[in-house]
RNA sequence: GGGGCAGUGGCGGAACCAGGUAUACGCGCACGACUUAAAAUCGUGUCCCGAAAGGGAUGUGGGUUCGAUUCCCACCUGCCCCACCA
């Protein structure tokens, strides 16, 4: 009688076993084909793993045993993200220094993660608080900054009140700090910034490389970057010498532009003050957006405000038109230019502003011949009357209706023509062209139909009386109105009233037309189409095309103990001077007190014996650098100090870099996506720039598990009480129960909820592996053979593909099926051992070497090689469907021709039933699948 | 407002990439065996209607096809990301 299966022993004695063997240690002095594994590192902080974090570690460690076994020499390492605000923040309010609540941390971190039998090469973890490694993390610093791609800013830059530290664009989320929750303020502060909007261009297009990046991320790359192509163009300001350079994607619409808007902190208003009249306006305004929250002056839906500046006038370059120039919080400062121009005609939020302000809408672009559906007229007596048509209706269902003139276009016309028939047709007048006053877009007509793209024209009849004009031919009666006479009259339709209320200044509700299309009221540019617009009235401005980034430059300052020191010393004589290489690690000063300042000074600026220092250059008096590097920055290079930990002369050997270099497989949360992803996409370009690396990408493949939520559906958290410690279910189940579970779930890049009873499952899965040791014999019936064979290649395929789920269901199956057999073969068996051992490696290693007497481990032994030759067992089930539906399936023993595939179908009593009496029309055959019959 | 992804039993999901017996595998549930009893384990059953024959079902509606969960179009619903980005 089998012992039972004591997931305990087995699991404490292999973890002791393997450590002391070396089993996971890897080595460079190999010929082997290399695979680097790597998971994106954690930050160890106090609350310990929860059940959803392994769920990453578990798959690459299922991958990277099973590319061992493959023959593969396997890098797969595991370190720390010990620096940054979640680490201090907790050191803060449990009251211990930072560095011992990281080392508690990490200890506790390691020892769950060493629970669940995770295969990681201890000996080359790393710490990026630990000096040996943030000596290199200053180096590459000094190397951007020797570079020029690291300056020094005074800008307002996003301020957390509560963290009392700057922010990066990447840590502000909703308006809020992405640690806390509290919402950031604009504050000018000193800041050191990496100029990361110089390779905007190649983050963004190289994404195209990364061919087996989850597509999701790789658009939230792109949006991050949000590439934008369009024009800049200057606006002369009239009797003044400065200019206005606006950021446009719409430089055909030029001529549209009938303002201006400065943002409230536009430079230039400090400049135009002077000339400007209403200054105490101007000035209470820019003091009001200064003070509102990024939020408030952000919200969508808000009313727009602004103010106008009184005495001063832009000059719109295309026409020489003077034109008003306003300040206003739509326009955010630090996109683009900071100023645009505004045409309203064609852009939605300047629309709003204008019917608020009053300003004009001028119609620059029309949606072409193909584009629109119909054309409506307003037409003006000299009377200062206007002409409508009433339409007499002849039930409740259709009442009488007073629309304007116009219709429906006709295939192929143009909207002038459209409108000249029309109002021909209606009321058997000839206009022309030159009697069009204003030509408009608008879905306004439209009255229930769906009639898109209509637009409005206003006609001035200036030699037809209407007593000149007839009735049409379809009972029209012609009403002549003033505009105020029509608003209150009840047969007016709605959507006219609409159009008459735009003619009458009130412009309620027109919308912008934002599409392209043909040019009008541009002068020589009218009939172009908008697209080649874009170019052309560019260069008639002398304005220049080109792009604009959402990526704004990185703000490396924080204000904060817990980091890696700048390595920079200012120098009254010399400036900001690199500290030597040799001087390298700059270390953080042990202090008493860490708690952060609040003054937009790091709490290193206390420290008088660390602050003050000679110039490395002039050696005369000097002060550190005291801003710390963000978080973000460690994990911007560490997977390039796993390949080499230990080297102290350069931050990784050239050799190994080259060999194991670039990571194979990476596997991490989405939420990174636009942060480490970029970050360290951004470092690894300079780095390769530079001659450091020797790949212009750093992840080659890019996996992102899915959220294992708490048992309510709801994000694992303290708060909600809905956390489960994977230690718990390590104890109950076993560390093999638990991967498999994990697993299990579903696809690894869906969420699931985490469900206490599903567990079992697994676990009864391996009892039942482990039972069948009973069941060993010599003896492997051919049909378990074939399965294990087929079991084999399914294994290894979904393995490759991340697919452990049906993995997983496939071995069940062969389990299963071996339970049934009743007996099954030592070397079948030891086969599926082989198939499992990724999976839960404890017990197999278990059978391996404990029960079935293997000298060495399994994770060291040679993955199965399937025999295709046993898969095909000649048997095949034949389907047969009439008329598409499923109607009977039967067996053959080997492959047969079509005519006899056929001949059995037809031969069917069941099919017979459906067939008599019915021609047959036409039969389908896919080899030994399916006959299906087509009857007539 | 823009973009991405997804809708299949009581539940997690499989089949979708490459159209060919929809619901594999697991959980749960029901019944049975073992047991004084329970747990564990094992066995049988488990999409819906129907006695059966058969019919219906993969969010909804269309299309392509001999045949659609799978491909195409529109819509509905849910989740995620971005959002006054000029």
């Amino acid at each position: 009688m089998m012992a039972a299966y004591d997931h305990k022993k087995i699991e404490e004695k292999w973890q002791r076993q393997w450590d002391e063997e070396g089993v996971y240690i890897t080595t460079e002095k190999d010929t082997r084909p290399k695979r680097y594994i790597l998971d994106m590192f954690p930050y160890p902080s106090g609350d310990g793993l929860h059940v959803g974090h392994p769920k990453g570690y578990i798959a690459t460690d299922i991958y990277s045993r099973y590319q061992r076994m493959q023959g593969c020499n396997v890098l797969h390492p595991m370190g720390w993200d010990a620096f940054g605000l979640p680490a201090e923040n907790y050191a803060i309010k449990n009251k211990v220094h930072p560095r011992q609540a990281v080392e508690k941390n990490i200890a506790r971190y390691k020892s769950q993660l060493k629970k669940i039998g995770l295969d990681y090469d201890w000996e080359r973890e790393i710490n990026t608080t630990d000096p040996a490694y943030y000596k290199w993390t200053q180096w590459i610093f000094l190397q951007l900054f020797k570079k020029g791609l690291a300056y020094e800013s005074s800008e307002p830059i996003n301020w957390c009140p509560s963290c009392k530290t700057g922010l990066a664009n990447e840590d502000v989320q909703d308006g809020r700090c992405e640690r806390c929750d509290t919402f950031v303020e604009k504050k000018p502060l000193r800041q050191w910034v990496l100029r990361i909007t110089q390779y905007a261009e190649r983050l963004l297009t190289d994404i195209d490389e990364l061919a087996e990046w989850p597509e999701h991320i790789k658009e939230l790359q792109r949006n991050w970057i949000g590439k934008s192509d369009g024009a800049e163009i200057s606006f002369c300001i009239a009797g003044h010498n400065e200019k206005i350079q606006i950021f446009t994607t719409r430089p055909d619409t030029l001529f549209g532009a009938t303002y201006m808007v400065l943002a409230p902190e536009h430079p230039l208003v400090e400049k135009l003050q002077s000339d400007i009249t209403n200054w105490n306006e101007v000035d209470a305004y820019r003091h009001e957006a200064e003070h509102k929250g990024e939020i408030e002056r952000t919200a969508v839906g808000k009313e727009k405000t602004g103010v106008r500046l009184d005495g001063v006038m832009a000059v719109n370059p295309a026409n020489n038109e003077d034109i008003p120039i306003f300040i206003a919080d739509y326009v955010l400062g630090y996109y683009g230019t900071g100023a645009i121009m505004a045409v309203p005609a064609h852009d939605e939020r300047d629309l709003q502003f204008a019917k608020k302000y009053n300003l004009p809408i001028r119609q620059v672009v029309i949606p072409n011949k193909e584009q629109f559906e119909g054309a409506w007229a307003l037409i003006e007596t000299p009377r200062g009357t206007f002409l409508f048509q009433k339409r007499d209706g002849n039930a409740k269902k259709d009442p009488s209706k007073i629309v304007p003139f116009g219709g429906m276009r006709d295939e192929g016309e143009d909207i002038t023509f459209c409108l000249i028939r029309e109002l021909k047709e209606e009321l058997c007048a000839e206009f022309s062209k030159e009697q069009i006053r204003f030509l408009i877009a608008s879905d306004s007509m439209n009255d229930g139909e769906d009639i898109k793209n209509n637009f409005l024209a206003l006609f001035y009849l200036s030699d037809v009386s209407p007593t000149h004009v007839r009735l049409g031919d379809e009972g029209e009666a012609i009403m002549e109105m003033t505009l105020e006479d029509a608003l209150a009259h009840p047969d007016v339709t709605e959507p006219t009233k609409n159009i008459i209320r735009y003619f009458l200044g009130e412009k309620t509700m027109v919308k912008a037309y934002t599409g392209e299309g043909d040019i009008i009221n541009s002068g020589v540019f009218d009939g172009m189409t908008s697209t080649n617009a874009k170019d052309a009235i560019t260069e008639f401005v002398g304005g220049k095309m080109m792009a604009q980034y959402k990526l704004r430059d990185w703000v490396f300052s924080r204000q904060r103990y817990w980091g890696e020191p700048i390595p920079l010393i200012h120098c009254e004589a010399c400036g900001v001077v690199a500290v030597p290489e040799k001087d390298l690690p700059v270390t953080l000063p042990i202090v008493e007190r860490y708690e952060p300042t609040g003054t937009g000074e790091s709490p290193l600026a206390d420290i008088e014996e660390w602050v003050n220092t000679t110039c490395p250059e002039c050696c005369g008096p000097a002060k550190r650098e005291t801003n710390t590097m963000p978080q973000w920055a460690g994990s911007s290079w560490y997977y390039l100090r796993y390949i080499d930990p230990t080297n102290s002369a350069h931050f990784v050997g050239e050799a190994k870099e080259r060999y194991w270099m670039s990571v194979d497989m990476y596997v991490g949360g989405a939420e990174h996506a636009t942060r480490h992803l970029i970050y360290a996409r951004f470092w690894h370009k300079f780095l390769y720039d530079n001659g450091f690396v020797s790949t212009n990408e750093p992840f080659t493949t890019l996996k992102s598990p899915g959220l294992i939520y708490g048992a309510d559906g709801r994000k694992m958290s303290k708060r909600w009480g809905n956390v489960v410690n994977p230690d718990d279910v390590v104890d109950t189940y076993g560390a093999d129960t638990l991967r498999l579970y994990e697993m299990f779930m579903g696809p690894f890049a869906d969420a699931a909820a985490w469900n206490t009873e599903s567990i079992i499952g697994p676990r009864r899965f391996l009892e039942r592996v482990w039972r069948l040791l009973g069941a060993l014999g010599e003896y492997t019936d051919p049909a378990l053979e074939s399965l294990l064979h087929k079991t084999i290649e399914k294994v290894s395929e979904d393995i490759r593909n991340f697919r452990f789920n049906t993995a997983i269901s496939a071995m069940m199956i062969f389990v299963n099926e071996a339970e049934k057999k009743g007996t099954v073969g030592r070397e079948a068996y030891a086969v599926f051992v082989r198939l499992l051992a990724p999976f839960a490696p404890h017990i197999t290693e278990e059978i391996w070497r404990g029960v079935l007497g293997n000298a060495e481990s399994v994770h060291r032994a040679h993955w199965p090689k399937y025999d295709a030759g046993k898969i095909v067992s000649g048997a095949h089930i034949i389907t047969v469907q009439v008329n598409g539906k499923v109607r009977d399936v039967f067996e053959i023993d080997k492959d047969i021709s079509e005519d006899d595939a056929r001949r059995i179908a037809l031969a069917r009593e069941k099919i017979k039933k459906w067939t008599d009496g019915k021609d047959i029309k036409k039969i389908v055959y896919i080899k030994n699948k399916l006959v299906n019959i087509v009857t007539g």
